[in-house]
DNA sequence: CGTGCTGTTTGCAGCGCTGCAAAACTGTGG
DNA sequence: CCACAGTTTTGCAGCGCTGCAAACAGCACG
């Protein structure tokens, strides 16, 4: 199977006339190390070109070297941006990452914590679910360090990062409000087990109007099986096809608002002149869209940095620390979608 | 449930009352074993809950059953829809993907083919190189099993698939002449040893000219460092500002397409009644942008496929295969960008 | 009843590394 | 010169699996 020997630790520690154990102290940069062998073992790694096997030594420690990320759809640019944060900060923390993408499958997203084969492969997962239960929470390895990003409240068993969606969802929508608009659409509501983050943008929503002595009136609420641009496109023909149509909305994520925007432009309504769009994430495709799309920004390279920390602290220790509940920041951008431009 | 512990061959073998070995035939549905030791063992396997452990079977086979793919960005959507592609034809083949970024760091980028240790974190690499230069190619681990995509013409000792770089840009040109246009622009030129895809795009964009017997006006290719929205933005400010304007763009991709149109409509122009505009990738932004961006549609299901195909083959095989040239269709999408609202 | 054949099962070594505990060295003080 | 503590180095076992080749069937045939 190999072509070539491998150069070992064996080798090393022959030519350079020590046990292999002590090449291993070396290479590791164990203390109690004689500055003398160091360098003899040095200089003997360096002329034979050893590079140690990520194989074995995993096999030896019983750990991998990698955490898993597991979200529902890589082609979701939030989901790509994060990512790309977790990636960043899981490799300058030493470990690899191993993308695991769901397709929005539960049974697949169930599997992933639940199996013990994978536990070899990963030492932690960062989940970001889209439809996991807690049935299936509960029943997961517990052995498995766990971080979860987006909604799910912590069960105290592993660590939850993510922004305070309520509030977030109060000032986008009081946004709305405070542009003199009167009949405020939401899109994106899923009141069901599997739908917490959508929930509590819902309870943003409501709170928001509640605080303005404002009712809300239920048929602008739409739900949305996903939050992607056909979810947003149909929606917002539903809400036009009201009696009342809305003259603002609320959507659920920037591509739910890029979706809408487009059935509003196919309508021939203006935004948002007859009707104002705030969405959610600020992904870049929302700065550069005609018109640009005022959005919640959560601060995702802190979620990321934060996910990735907290999962390696877990990870190593003996005894794991308790499932925190971690908030990230976030700010209102306001673009042409609600502002109009400049 | 077992703490700690985990169940090993061996203890499927004792209860099975056979050796490790035979487990290990049937675990891995070797030939040869009979109906009813198979089944004994079955028994014991589920019984035990017993599953194989990754690593250490890694470690004995010396691979990994992991393959890596580099790309420069995860949040350009066009490698974020094609890594989709390769994860999800990946796994039902049985491997995992690494994803590796490489924030178009050259350097990085040479390391991750270069270095030995990598080699046994993954059994080959699918490439996506930003600025990989021909020397570092060379001398890579020659062992290391590798299919690049994008522009990047094979040398015999790695596949690359791509699709016909320059027939899908003279079509994507003659599109715009077709539509009566007269001076057409191109956005995106890279002339320099890393741009090959971009100089395949430029070279289409002359033949179209050439083939209607049009002059090409040196001024109109523009260049940028990258294909984003803000290259696409900024660019077109400068063509803007030109003493003739265009009245049409070929852009090397949609978000250079994106960034193009974002600036065209900031300045008051129409798109396409003033400006034409096409684009190149067909992500699924242009298909709800305002307005929607014509493109050329590389089939991307099938480049990730043919990609991970290969790959295979060069693994599995002792004599590494002649690296061969792939094409994968692509076709012509026409939207609002170059057709105006239908 | 041995011989050869095919098909099935097994034992052992070893993948390359690290954990552990013992061994071999220091150097100090009595 | 010995006992003792502290530092450095070593040997060995073992992580859990598979490759290899040998051992052992079972069966047909002479």
């Amino acid at each position: 199977m190999r072509r070539g020997r491998h150069i070992t630790l064996r080798d090393v520690a022959a030519l350079a006339g020590v046990s292999s154990r002590t090449v291993s102290n070396v290479v590791n940069g164990y203390a109690n190390v004689t500055e003398a062998t160091r360098a003899r073992v040095q200089r003997a790694v360096d002329e034979l070109g050893y590079q140690p096997n990520v194989l074995a030594r995993n096999l030896a420690q019983g750990r991998s070297g990698q955490i898993a990320v597991v979200v529902p759809y890589l082609d979701t640019p939030y989901f790509a941006e994060l990512l790309q944060g977790i990636i960043r900060a899981a490799r300058t923390r030493g470990y690899n990452v191993l993308i695991d993408q769901t397709d929005g499958d539960r049974a697949h997203e169930r599997e992933l914590i639940t199996k013990r084969s994978h536990r070899l492969l990963f030492d932690g997962v960062i989940f970001s679910p889209l439809g996991l239960s807690q049935a299936a929470l509960a029943d997961r390895d517990p052995t498995l360090p766990l971080v979860i990003l987006g909604e799910r409240v912590s069960d105290g068993t592993f660590d939850h990062v993510g922004i305070d969606d309520v509030t977030a969802s109060r000032q986008a929508t009081e946004h709305l409000l405070d542009l003199g608009r009167t009949r405020v659409a939401a899109i994106g509501d899923q009141p069901y087990e599997t739908g917490e983050a959508a929930q509590l943008r819902t309870q943003g929503f409501r709170e928001a109007h509640r605080s303005r002595g404002l009712a809300v009136d239920e048929r602008l609420i739409i739900r949305t099986p996903r939050f992607n641009r056909l979810d947003g496109a149909t929606a917002m023909k539903h809400l036009l096809d009201l009696p009342e149509p809305p003259d603002a909305v609320f959507c659920y994520s920037d591509l739910v608002a890029l979706g809408a925007i487009h059935t509003l432009i196919a309508r021939g309504k203006r935004v948002p002149e007859d009707v104002a769009v705030i969405g959610y994430d600020n992904i870049e495709d929302g700065a550069y869209s005609n018109p640009t799309v005022t959005t919640i920004s959560p601060d995702k390279e802190m979620i990321a940095t934060t996910a990735v920390e907290r999962l390696l602290l877990r990870i190593g220790s003996r005894t794991p620390p308790p499932g925190l509940e971690l908030r990230a920041p976030h700010q209102l951008i306001v673009r042409e979608s609600t502002a109009g431009r400049g």
